[in-house]
DNA sequence: GTCTATACGGCGATAGAC
DNA sequence: GTCTATCGCCGTATAGAC
């Protein structure tokens, strides 16, 4: 294993993604990224030509980030209880890793005329195997039918959405970090309790 | 009824706070907002006296526009079953006419130094009726037992967090925003219907 | 109350020395 | 590759005429 040190570009990148995770693109200033990578304004540029540029090779990155995992994971070859806990559990463990993350990808996507727009073209044709897998299932007559896009979506949401008012929730109810971390490794287990109850009742 | 014509004031702060809440802080100039009133930038400074001020301004009304809401409908004097309902649909009405409010309220939150904090403090020393409610029920044996924390935030995440990704749900299902409202329109059954199955299903 | 004109600072970006 | 110095622009805010 070689030891690598950070060449200047990547102290740099670093330095970009975190100050546009944290304040998004409009708060953010060249000067500030400079400063939280103890480098200065003109290196900035020479390596990403402009602060645009710059963001838009986070955002890519941040996007994939957050999406690719997701489409990963529905996508696998799992039976449908053991890839609902799969899918809260990774999802959980990448959020509290980058807690910022899904807070800046949508922050990022607001406005019709978005500086973003056409890596969604690129993202998605795939098709996804977890509807077509609840859709068998309920078939088979192992689940109820429902709209499963209904499904999808409120998976999704509980597990996301946490991260997205974690401040919110933690000034609320006076949690550490840590502690709001702890509550979440609650939802690996509540979540799919939820989905799955609902689920396999009789509708 | 007397007719009211918008006053100045009025104007510039109702083209404020849809720019605000279109593109946040950051990205919103007061040129912006003056050309959205159909005025200049010394007005808006005449009546508001800063960006900063008038921002505040209106992030106060919108967190109070968010969250009075959620704290009216879970302390009201209702049954576990219609309380749910009702905050599902009214919650779902005001964010459907109001879409980009979570967004904007989470988004102006982050950060640790946020222009924000003091407005946590003055929010809810309230009690949470909805809370001791679940806990009756459950000592009553009418609903499982569980942590009822987890329940209200994925009540809270099914509801909101869809607004919050519209963008994302709109390209990838290809939805105008009528067939997106019709979609959101569906969850005021399908979101209490789990979370009440779950409740009730024997743990 | 409203507008034009302007002050002033901070912004992104680059030239040019090393 | 790196840094200092600087340019030109656009941001917020205000002075002052009407």
């Amino acid at each position: 294993m070689i030891k690598h040190e950070l060449s200047t570009e990547e102290i740099i990148k670093d330095a970009a993604k975190k100050v546009f995770l944290e304040k998004g693109f409009g708060n953010t200033t060249t000067r500030d990224i400079a400063e939280h990578a103890s480098s200065n304004i003109a290196l900035v540029n020479y390596y990403f030509r402009s602060k645009e540029k710059l963001f838009q090779e986070i955002f890519r990155e941040c996007f994939a980030d957050t999406f690719a995992p997701i489409a990963r994971i529905l996508n696998d070859d799992l039976p449908l209880e053991a890839k609902i806990y799969k899918f809260v559990d990774q999802m959980i463990e990448l959020l509290k890793s980058d807690p910022m993350l899904p807070m800046f990808v949508f922050s990022e996507m607001r406005g019709e005329n978005s500086k973003i727009g056409s890596l969604m073209a690129e993202m998605h044709p795939k098709e996804n195997r977890f509807l077509l897998q609840l859709e068998e299932e309920a078939a088979k007559g192992n689940i109820r039918k429902t709209n499963f896009d209904q499904i999808e979506l409120s998976l999704m949401s509980m597990v996301i959405f946490p991260f997205i008012s974690m401040n919110m929730i933690k000034m609320k109810q006076n949690l550490t970090t840590e502690e709001f971390y702890r509550f979440m490794d609650e939802r690996k287990k509540a979540i799919p309790e939820m989905i799955l109850t609902y689920l396999r009742h009789r509708g």
